[in-house]
DNA sequence: CGCCCTCGAGCTCA
DNA sequence: CTCGAGGGCG
């Protein structure tokens, strides 16, 4: 990252070894920060303290502003004014254990003292794992004392970090909604409160309330259990009492589905995936809409068919030979398909790779020169060499087109041509709606793209199916779950059937867990981790994230991270000076830039340690701190906003703006093939996975030539790479794998006899395994087990150990070798700190 | 029973 | 900002 070192020019002869200790808060304000006499460590101690996670508070403030830090807000403010021109202000020091841990949800006596103790309390939560229901919130009167209330929340408590206080909203009950409107029952207003919600609060007149009294309201609202349950007014109350009916109904459908099932055939192990699939259209989660033309569409298909595709219809899908369903995993698109081929109908044939049989169907139709693909669709009672018969009620669906294009663009395009002759309706069903390789289709297609179902709606079906399987699920525990699975119905259904092998009951807590450790890997954008680095909250007093959670951020993608950052940290409004006026708060904002700078520009130092001659990757997470964490401490405060000059910006760096969204999503077009193989987001695709790969299916090229084609191609089938694939790797390699080098060392020659030898041969098409609807599930042994479509733990764990042997086998490539140990270091930490916490 | 309005979330863009 | 969903009202 060269650009850094010219943009934050500075004599480069800091050392490094100072460079922790003296910004290091000077003696230290009732912080959990350890005085830090670290003046002698070697640089490699310092970082050895910094690695070991939040053992160390991360240098946030300089002597002059951290004492008002743990100061009550209110407090602050008012005495502001007076206390800016003192060089060092005393911190407002109570002594801690003055705070009464056991705070009574009473009145607040006085605010201060007050938010002491919340203070103490943080503290001793920072200490260990944040407990469940701690000191500082009040006992409820009922575990569902919030029922029927919905909140909004605003600005930022003293406290609770945000989600916190929205976690504690829902776990007694509360609905937590982003807008106020009229339907908000209370609105907890912190400081700062953005002026729209401002607004929008007195328009419609809300109740307001501060921290404090939202604990009150916890402490003393009588449930709607309890007595004086009349709280509830009397609509909500009648709607709730119809959910629970409509959910009672529903489960006891179920039960006489599955006691008529019984008697056909055992069916008791069945992957509650399967047992639970919807069998109406009333069933399915969301998409009402959508279903209901597909369902239309086939309907019509026979019309449309006979007068070829002229007459659009109601939704305009009727011209069209296919319909291409695309939509996030779990959310009932393939039910949906199924299950309006099987209403209207028409007999599904399934293509997928999980069964030998549609495998075939699938290489020896859907190959371009394959002329048996007109006969099969030809005749009105053709059966296909492979024993499937096609009439004219059959009904096609591809499932997983997105990854069915691999190996050679053919898939898609032979495809494409099938739609064009069709007679028969046929029904692609995608996950990424945004898909390069699905751009052929959509002109054939007509796109019905599937959102995710609201939490509401799933959480009556999961609610039926636990009371059906006597499973006591609370609303909000159901919830939890659902936000956690990100609305895959699948997941969801996963966790319960899971827990349901061992318990019956789920409390808040509980699912909270689950949710976490099932949680998806969602990736951030490098504009995404800017926000929220630079923004508001993530430095805030009330900021739960540990030095490990920031330096996470970093790792998001550690390339572009850093640019953002030194792009965008002068653009805030931080804030740390928002309490000050004129002069002393540009001469503050000035200090606090300069620290950014000097940080950024250390971080360069290291930089050129990790990027230089002798790569030392161990220093990575040093340049996260110096790079991101420690500029963003300084300056965060948020005001980047959208438009404008303060805008968010493209590091100008990276030259054209459209690089940034080709990389990304060449990136994920890799990741969906080798997560066949491997698991792994796309960070751990890109940390660890690609510079692993390079050595073999890049370098043999650049050092043996056209010698290494046959090995190279051998390789890449193994991990489901294509052509393009390989370009794609050779563009994301850094430094000397940088992709013009590379490209530079391999002679056309070899290009060409790689790129011809590759298209010569036939590829391994990667379909994603997967049990489905129709087929009965494979029995594995021990019952139902969770029906994981994107793990493959073995091969993970396979791959591991040829990564190991592999670095033995090369240790005199340096690069190689370090790119695999930086990586998995990093993963080890991040991944022992939940687990340790999971249950 | 259907239409309108209000709510709320998702999307997109830097 | 736009879209869909849901509820209330005509």
């Amino acid at each position: 990252m060269p650009s850094a070192k010219t943009k934050t020019a500075k004599p480069a002869t800091k050392d490094l070894r100072a460079f922790f200790t003296g910004a290091q808060p000077g003696p230290s304000q009732q912080r959990r920060v350890e005085p830090a006499p670290k003046k002698d460590k070697s640089k490699d101690d310092a970082f050895v303290v910094i690695d070991s996670d939040e053992k160390v508070q991360i240098p946030e403030e300089d002597e002059d502003t951290c004492a008002d830090e743990e100061e009550p807000p209110k407090k602050r403010k008012k005495a502001a004014p007076a206390a800016l021109y003192e060089p060092n202000p005393k911190p407002q020091a109570e002594p801690k254990s003055n705070a009464s841990p056991k705070k009574a949800p009473a009145p607040a006596p006085a605010p201060a003292g007050k938010a002491f103790n919340w203070a103490a309390a943080k503290a001793a939560k920072l200490a260990g794992p944040p407990a469940p229901g701690s000191k500082d919130v009040p006992q409820p009167s009922a575990p569902d004392c919030l029922l029927g209330l919905s909140f909004v929340f605003t600005g930022e408590l003293s406290s609770f970090s945000r989600d916190e206080a929205v976690d504690l909203a829902k776990r007694f009950g509360g609905r937590v909604t982003g807008q106020p409107s009229s339907k908000t029952s209370y609105v907890v207003l912190g400081d700062n409160a953005g002026p729209s919600k401002l607004a929008a609060l007195k328009k419609h007149g809300l109740k307001t309330l501060s921290e404090d009294e939202f604990l009150e309201l916890i402490g003393t609202r009588v449930g709607p259990g309890g007595p004086g349950g009349a709280q509830l007014d009397e609509k909500t109350r009648k709607k709730m009492e119809k959910e629970e009916e409509a959910i009672k109904k529903a489960a006891k459908e179920l039960e006489r589905r599955e006691n008529k099932e019984m008697k056909e055939k055992a069916g008791s192990s069945q992957l509650w995936t399967t047992r639970y699939a919807p069998q109406s259209l009333k069933e399915i989660c969301g998409n009402k809409g959508q279903v209901e033309k597909l369902q239309q569409w086939l309907h019509d298909w026979p019309a449309s068919l006979k007068s070829g595709f002229k007459k659009p219809g109601k939704s305009g899908a009727n011209i069209f030979r296919a319909i291409l369903i695309t939509g996030s995993p779990g959310i009932g698109k393939t039910t949906s398909a199924h299950l309006c081929a099987k209403l209207e109908g028409f007999t599904p044939i399934e293509l997928n790779a999980s069964d030998a049989r549609s495998k075939k169907l699938v290489e020896s139709g859907m190959n371009i020169n394959n002329m048996s693909l007109d006969g099969w669709m030809g005749g009105n009672h053709a059966t296909n060499s492979l024993g499937v018969a096609i009439t004219k009620k059959s009904c096609l669906i591809m499932d997983e087109v997105d990854g069915m294009s691999a190996g050679d663009r053919g898939g898609v395009v032979a495809l494409n041509a099938l739609i064009k002759k069709t007679k028969i309706p046929i029904i692609c069903i995608a996950n990424d709606a945004g898909a390069q390789k699905l751009k052929p289709l959509k002109g054939n297609t007509f796109n019905l793209p599937f959102r995710k179902p609201d939490a509401a709606t799933i959480r009556s079906r999961m609610l039926s199916i636990a009371y059906k399987e006597k499973m006591k699920l609370p609303a909000n525990v159901v919830d939890q779950l659902i936000g956690g699975a990100q609305s895959d119905i699948r997941q969801v259904l996963n966790m319960l059937s899971t827990w349901r092998l061992s318990s019956e009951t789920m409390s808040f807590d509980e699912s909270k867990e689950l949710a976490k450790v099932n949680e998806k890997n969602t990736i951030l954008t490098p504009f995404d981790v800017t926000n929220k680095m630079l923004g508001p909250y993530m430095f805030s007093h009330t900021a739960r994230e540990t030095l490990g959670d920031k330096m996470e951020m970093y790792f998001h993608d550690h390339s572009f991270v850093p640019l953002f950052i030194q792009e965008n940290y002068l653009k805030t409004q931080p804030a740390r000076i928002r309490d000050l006026n004129g002069p002393p708060q540009t001469l503050k904002h000035l200090q606090l830039m300069y620290q950014a700078a000097s940080s950024i520009s250390d971080a360069d130092l290291v930089d050129a340690l990790i990027h230089g001659p002798e790569q030392h990757w161990t220093l990575m997470p040093l340049h996260a701190v110096c790079s991101t964490v420690r500029p963003a401490s300084f300056l965060y405060g948020g005001g980047m906003g959208y438009g404008g000059p303060g805008a968010m910006s493209f590091p100008q760096w990276l030259g054209q703006n459209s690089k940034q969204g080709k990389l990304t999503r060449q990136l994920g077009d890799v990741q969906i093939r080798m997560r066949l193989k491997v698991s792994g987001d796309k960070t751990e695709i890109r940390h660890s996975y690609i510079p692993a790969l390079f050595p073999y299916i890049v370098k043999p090229l650049v050092d043996n030539g056209s010698l290494a084609v046959d090995q190279v191609i051998e390789r890449m089938d193994e991990y489901y790479l294509s052509r393009e694939d390989w370009d794609t790797i050779v563009e994301l390699g850094v430094d000397q794998n940088k992709d013009d080098t590379v490209l530079k060392k391999i002679s056309a020659a070899t290009k060409s006899s790689f790129t011809k030898k590759y298209n010569a041969n036939e590829h391994p098409i990667p379909f994603h395994k997967r049990t489905d609807l129709n087929k009965s599930p494979k029995k594995l042994a021990g019952g139902p087990t969770p029906d994981l479509e994107e793990v493959f733990d073995a091969e993970d764990e396979v791959l591991e150990v040829s990564d190991a042997e592999n670095k033995r086998g090369n240790e005199d490539d340096v690069s190689a070798d370090k790119l695999i140990q930086a990586p998995k270091a990093k993963k080890g930490k991040a991944s022992t700190q939940p687990k340790g916490r999971a249950k």
